[in-house]
DNA sequence: ATGTCCAGTGGAACTGGA
């Protein structure tokens, strides 16, 4: 089984791209993220011509994520992260999918910062932290996927200082990905490329695709069961080099 | 501060968010 994680962008004017990387990877399930849709905009009947059927949680021009099937039905079991309150920004969706428990988010920027955005992407965090530890106490078969916003380690962006004040890189943030790990969770492409540089997004800025300055953003975390059957993970780099392309490359695993 | 890409607004350029 393959699962994939693509921060797409803006599903309906990248759906030309998302269909030919669909094709092309024919992954099992995709969480995808950055719809910047509502729900009513969602592409559901050209995904179902290609295969998959789909759930998802739109928000008008900004954030909105997904999560899509091939030749089966997601189950929803929740569209928004526990205790979320007056949030209504669309950045968690989660469902039951052939047997594994699927938790797909779109973690805020928290740019600027210092300030609101930066409080409320700690914040936001910290209720994914919470809900981690629930999803892990489950012994549940579960993977968690998407956009962190978290540049794990500084070995996870290219040599730079311009990124010094950005909330991707900062301690507060890493040590929030770091509690995830502690919980237990495997980092998918941690545990089978332990040496590797390995990045996911590249700012269409200053020529950094072209640079290869780029930096590590979507992670696929593992729940026990699941890392005991990790096959093989990678980045479908290729995708971020062509006409139109998101600013995010897909991540997969593939499990036995 | 910069740079790049968009949609939204509103009816041309500016703005915000990433």
């Amino acid at each position: 089984m393959k699962i994939a994680t693509f921060n797409i962008n803006g599903i309906n004017r990248r759906l030309p791209n998302l269909m030919a990387w669909l094709a092309e990877a024919a992954p099992d399930i995709v969480c995808l993220q950055e719809l910047k849709a509502t729900d009513k905009q969602f592409p559901a009947s050209a995904l179902a011509d290609a295969g998959y059927e789909a759930v998802w949680k739109g928000e008008a021009s900004w954030n909105g994520v997904a999560i899509l099937v091939r030749d089966s039905t997601p189950v929803l079991t929740r569209d928004a992260l526990p205790g979320a309150g007056d949030d209504h920004q669309a950045r968690y969706i989660e469902a039951a999918c052939n047997g594994v428990i699927v938790g797909c988010l779109y973690a805020p920027n928290g740019n600027p910062r210092p300030g609101p955005k930066f409080d409320y992407k700690l914040a936001w965090t910290q209720r994914l932290v919470e809900h981690a530890l629930e999803l892990w106490s489950s012994d549940l078969p579960v993977v968690l996927a998407g956009d962190f916003n978290i540049v794990p380690e500084p070995r996870d962006i290219y040599e730079t200082t311009s990124y010094k004040d950005n909330a991707l890189v900062q301690p507060e943030s890493r040590a929030l990905y770091q509690q995830l790990l502690d919980q237990g969770w495997a980092d998918a492409i941690r545990c089978k490329h332990p040496e590797a540089t390995v990045y996911t997004f590249w700012d269409y800025r200053r020529n950094r695709w072209q640079r290869n300055a780029g930096l590590r953003l979507d992670h696929l975390l593992l729940s026990g069961s699941l890392a005991g059957k990790l096959k093989q993970a990678g980045v479908d780099k290729f995708v971020r080099g062509a006409d139109g392309a998101s600013d995010h490359a897909p991540v997969w695993v593939r499990l036995r």
